[in-house]
DNA sequence: ATTACTTCCGTAGTCAGCTACGGAGTCAAG
DNA sequence: CTTGACTCCGTAGCTGACTACGGAAGTAAT
């Protein structure tokens, strides 16, 4: 095998797909990412294709994903598992859809409240409260954890 | 006051605003909910205020607040004047189109994931993994802790 | 009044996702 | 061949938001 290509220390790994040395052994730990043979009484080298792994967690996460659900994604890497892969993110698409409707309606009265209260600089009774009281929203029972 | 209103223990007020009573405990202790006068040797009794209090909590919590940040919150409520309540405010509202903003972008690319999926004739890789491989989204230096 | 459930209170543990520390070993430059 | 940066590895610490534990004391039903 080329090892050209595998040039880099975990340092200039750590550069290259920005995050830090730590946050790597971290993943490796979790077995998120391999980590590559030692060369007996040397050290570990690493290459694009390791880049490229540690910027698929750190998107998947940045969409939201666990590192728990990150790694059930790297496990149906063959592509067979179309089907489970999509459950996953249909099911975080609609997580994100509810948030985005819940922070629009916060929006909204927020706006309200700052937009009356530069009306009335005196006497704030805050709308953002009466509307967090009614707690306008469906399905909560205890903390989700899906 | 009234205390045929104030008639719930912290059990019954758990139950009401369902939550565990451990939670809110853990409030109190936070001073997020207040902690009533305990009759001299004896039990501590919960209203409808206090049901209130709590859910506010739950509600502004799914709605992506910290805790810190309800405790913010909760100072509007409890009396802040005007220009500290409108400097506060506006700074949550920033706050939450950012998030909203945010929110946006992984949507679209969620959606757009699950889109090709579905689409995809069967065979070869899931676009969806593939498309977490490309990690073709703007702006992230390291986690941004707010 | 005995039993069974709560409450009270403090401390300690959990879980996720890192981040820091310390002491070796290794490597490249000078 | 010494210096200084970097790697390796294990273990420990941290933040946020709880959750569990344990013993004493209050309370309710029989
Ligand atoms: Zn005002
Ligand atoms: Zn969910
Ligand atoms: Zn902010
Ligand atoms: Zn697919």
């Amino acid at each position: 095998m080329p090892d050209k290509a595998n040039s880099l220390t975990i340092g200039g790994l750590a550069k290259a797909a920005n995050v830090h040395v730590e946050t790597i052994r971290y993943y490796q730990r979790r077995r998120l990412v391999p980590e590559p043979e030692r060369p007996p009484g040397g050290i570990r080298r690493y290459g694009p294709a390791d880049i490229e792994r540690l910027m698929f967690v750190k998107t998947a996460q940045q969409l939201g994903f666990s590192l728990v659900e990150i790694s059930d994604l790297l496990q149906l890497e063959d592509g067979a598992h179309c089907q489970e892969a999509s459950a996953l993110a249909e099911h975080k698409l609609r997580d994100v859809r509810e948030k985005i409707d819940q922070l629009g309606r916060i929006e909204k009265v927020l706006g309200e409240m700052v937009e009356q209260c530069h009306a009335h600089p005196d006497n704030i009774t805050c709308p953002l409260i009466a509307s967090l009281h009614e707690g306008g929203n469906g399905g909560n029972d205890q903390r989700e954890r899906t």
